[in-house]
DNA sequence: TGATATTTAATCGTGCACGATTTAAATTAA
DNA sequence: TTAATTTAAATCGTGCACGATTAAATATCA
């Protein structure tokens, strides 16, 4: 059987998206620093803006997290003082998960960070829609191979 | 001032990338169980496998990562067996990271991995080599854009 | 040369991710 | 209605990432 000519980095997609996420990051963290948050908080708090009072595998199921990870994490949100957590009446196993005052106000001040970002990343918008697109395609497929 | 529409998550860029990182490594797992390796692991591995006896400044710039992330990860690569690390002898500060001859083994044992990979993205190849240049580039913008 | 600055790894603390397990509540089946 | 199953959240252990700091070696410069 031939050889199979060694790999580089850089023909990994799984690379460029594994690297592409870092620097996102990078990019994020000083733009979250001002409002508290670390990027995957500020991912649950963009999914609780959009609607308020989900539970926590109601947030999971958006954002491709499970409660092992979530649970300390909205824990933290709560010490900052950004929501809180009650047990649902109808279904005492669920937790809904509820914005403070201080939780939705902080929308307002992370307004700008999704400018700021799109600045950094130096594309077009069609682009950058286009680039979204596709990766949201590529994510379902591997979500569905890995059943 | 004009109120901005409440964000949602898949008008993201970055949450796209953060949750196709994420469903790539659902992707991994099973197939670098079989090499005894997590994904960062094997990016090291990657790198290693290209060119043997590199720094570990030398792995963190192909990864952009860094002593604090590449030290713990690579004294596990060590205590597995599959590589040693030693002082440069001209640059005593150095640490040059050196396969042994399990690690370059390992190299067949996971040659197989890409291509599952790639059948689970479920693309063209075409496709697949054209959203991985789009993502580098932005990945280059957004490092730039961070200094 | 000798003092200062820079560079390289390593260390430490915090916060994700995630597999595996546990507990409690709700649902289904017997 | 009780017993078995399923579901939701939480807990625990391990391994990244990364900011901040430290220690040692090298480079620069007065």
């Amino acid at each position: 059987m031939a050889e199979k000519p060694t790999l580089t980095l850089d023909q990994l997609l799984c690379f460029s998206v594994y690297s592409t996420g870092h620097a996102f990051n990078r990019i994020y963290k000083p733009l979250l620093d001002e409002v508290g948050l670390t990027y995957p908080q500020y991912l649950v708090m963009v999914v609780l803006w959009q609607e308020d009072r989900q539970t926590v595998r109601g947030i999971g199921s958006k954002l491709f997290l499970e409660s092992n990870t979530l649970t300390p994490l909205i824990k933290r949100l709560e010490v900052a003082g950004l929501l809180t957590r009650e047990r649902d009446r109808e279904d005492e196993r669920q937790v809904r998960v509820v914005l403070t005052e201080q939780g939705r106000a902080l929308q307002q001040k992370a307004a700008d960070v999704p400018d700021c970002v799109f600045e950094a990343c130096g594309m077009k918008l069609d682009e950058l829609v286009d680039l979204t697109r596709k990766l949201t395609t590529l994510r379902n497929a591997l979500e569905k191979s890995a059943q």
